[in-house]
DNA sequence: CTCCAGTAGT
DNA sequence: ACTACTGGAG
C-alpha cells in the first residue's frame, strides 16, 4: 500500500520532501477511519455537533484525561449550556464547576473566550484556526481540533496522541515539544489531514494514539496502520518519541490551618494568575528551613490573613505533587477571634460558615485536608 | 512511586 | 527556548 518506511522519516526534519504519495495516503485514511467507525468511545462531547460544546471539550481535555473530563464536561454544560450562557457567568461560579480539573487558567480564560464569541463573532464560535487562536486559552491544538471537529475543516490538530503516532510511524526523532520536531510532526499531520473526513481523520488519529499506540507497550497487533509504521519495522516504537526526561522533583513542605471562629472559617481566595488562581483555600505558608510546624501553623493565618490563633492542633498531613514540587501538606486547626480579615498575602479573605463551604471553589490539596478535618471531628460538614 | 497531558508568559 | 501551571490513573 505504501512502503513499509515512508518517505518521510528521518531525514528530513521538516519541509515538503516527507510527503506521501496520493495513494499511500489514500490506503492509510481508508484503514483508519475503518478502525475508527468501529472502535471509537461513547464519549459525551461526541453526542453533539455544537462548536460551543466541542470548544468546552478541548479546552477542558488540554493536559487532562479523557476519564477526568467526562463528568466535568456534563456539569458544565448542564451549567452554562450556551455561549452566551457563559460569557455572562459569575466567575466563581465557572471556577466552582472547573474546580479539581487542574489548570485553573482554563476556567478564567473560557469565560473571556466566551466573552469575545459574543462581542466579535455574534455568539457563533468562529470556524478558521486564526479566529479560534484569537480567543484566550485557544492554542494550536485546540484550534485545529475545534475547527475540523466542530466545522469539518481540513485543519491538522497535533496533541500528544497525534505526536506520538506520527513520531512513531514516520521514526520522527527528536523531542515533540521542541520547536523543530514540532514543525515536522504538524508538517506530516497537515500533509496526511483527510479532505473527505477530517472531523474523524483527527479524531481517529487521537484515538489511536489513546487506545493502541500507547506510551507504554502499544498494541501495533491491534493497529491499522502497523503496517506502514517506521518504529514498529525497527521494532523501536518505545524509542519514539523521544521525551525530554523530566527535572527532578523538590520536596517542601507547606503548613494550612482551618481557624475557626464565632464568623465561620477563614477562606482565603488566592490571586488570579498563579498557582490555584482564584480557587479559595485555608490560609496557608511554605514551612521555613527548620522551623517547628506549630510555629509555621502559627505564622499562616496571621501572614495570610492577620488573624491570630490559639489552640493549634494537628489534623495530620496529605501529600500531592505539583509541578515540579513535591508537597507534604500538614493541617492544623485553631481558634481565631473572629476579628475582620486582612487580605496581606491573599486576593481576599471572608468568614465562611461551615456549611457554606461548598460553594467555595477549592483545589484537590485543600479538598483533601478538609477530609481530615472531617475524620477529627465528624460535625465539620464534607467537603 | 511513575506516567501522562497544551497554553501563555517571559 | 524555557518555564509555570495540576490532578488522576496505574
Amino acid at each position: 500500500m505504501w512502503p513499509t518506511t515512508p518517505r518521510a522519516s528521518t531525514r528530513c526534519r521538516e519541509g515538503p520532501s516527507s510527503l506521501l504519495t496520493a495513494d499511500e495516503k489514500a490506503g492509510f485514511e481508508r484503514r483508519l477511519l475503518a478502525w475508527y467507525r468501529r472502535a471509537k468511545r461513547d464519549l459525551p462531547w461526541r453526542d453533539s455537533a455544537d462548536p460551543y460544546a466541542v470548544l468546552v471539550s478541548e479546552v477542558m481535555l488540554q493536559q487532562t484525561q479523557v476519564a477526568t473530563v467526562a463528568p466535568y464536561f456534563e456539569r458544565f454544560m448542564a451549567t452554562f449550556p450556551t455561549v452566551r450562557d457563559l460569557a455572562s457567568a459569575v466567575p466563581d461560579d465557572v471556577f466552582h464547576c472547573w474546580q479539581g480539573l487542574g489548570y485553573y487558567s482554563r476556567a478564567r480564560n473560557l469565560p473571556r473566550a466566551a466573552t469575545r464569541v459574543v462581542e466579535a463573532f455574534d455568539g457563533k464560535i468562529p470556524g478558521s484556526v486564526d479566529e479560534l487562536r484569537s480567543l484566550p486559552g485557544v492554542g494550536p491544538y485546540t484550534a485545529g481540533a475545534v475547527a475540523s471537529i466542530a466545522f469539518g475543516r481540513t485543519e491538522p490538530a497535533v496533541d500528544a496522541n497525534v505526536a506520538r503516532v506520527l513520531s512513531r510511524i514516520f521514526a520522527v526523532p527528536g523531542d515533540p515539544k521542541s520547536g523543530p520536531t514540532n514543525r515536522t510532526l504538524w508538517a506530516h499531520a497537515a500533509d496526511l489531514v483527510s479532505e473527505s473526513a477530517p472531523r474523524d481523520w483527527n479524531a481517529a488519529l487521537m484515538e489511536l494514539g489513546s487506545l493502541v499506540c500507547r506510551a507504554a507497550s502499544p498494541a501495533c497487533d491491534e493497529c491499522p496502520v502497523a503496517f506502514g509504521c517506521a518504529a514498529k519495522e525497527r521494532g523501536e516504537t518505545d524509542r519514539y518519541p523521544e521525551l525530554r526526561r523530566p527535572r527532578p522533583t523538590i520536596a517542601v513542605e507547606d503548613v494550612a490551618v482551618l481557624v475557626e471562629s464565632a464568623g465561620g472559617v477563614a477562606l482565603v481566595r488566592r490571586p488570579d494568575g498563579g498557582q490555584w488562581g482564584g480557587l479559595w483555600e485555608l490560609p496557608r505558608v511554605r514551612r521555613g528551613d527548620g522551623e517547628e510546624l506549630q510555629a509555621a501553623a502559627k505564622r499562616a493565618p496571621l501572614e495570610v490573613c492577620g488573624v491570630a490563633v490559639t489552640d493549634l492542633q494537628p489534623l495530620g498531613a496529605i501529600q500531592h505533587t505539583i509541578t515540579r514540587y513535591r508537597v507534604r501538606l500538614h493541617g492544623f486547626r485553631g481558634t481565631g477571634d473572629g476579628a475582620d480579615l486582612v487580605a496581606l498575602a491573599c486576593a481576599e479573605a471572608r468568614w465562611v460558615a461551615p456549611d457554606a463551604m461548598g460553594a467555595y471553589a477549592l483545589a484537590s490539596p485543600q479538598r483533601k485536608l478538609l477530609r481530615l478535618a472531617r475524620r477529627v471531628d465528624t460535625d465539620f460538614p464534607a467537603p
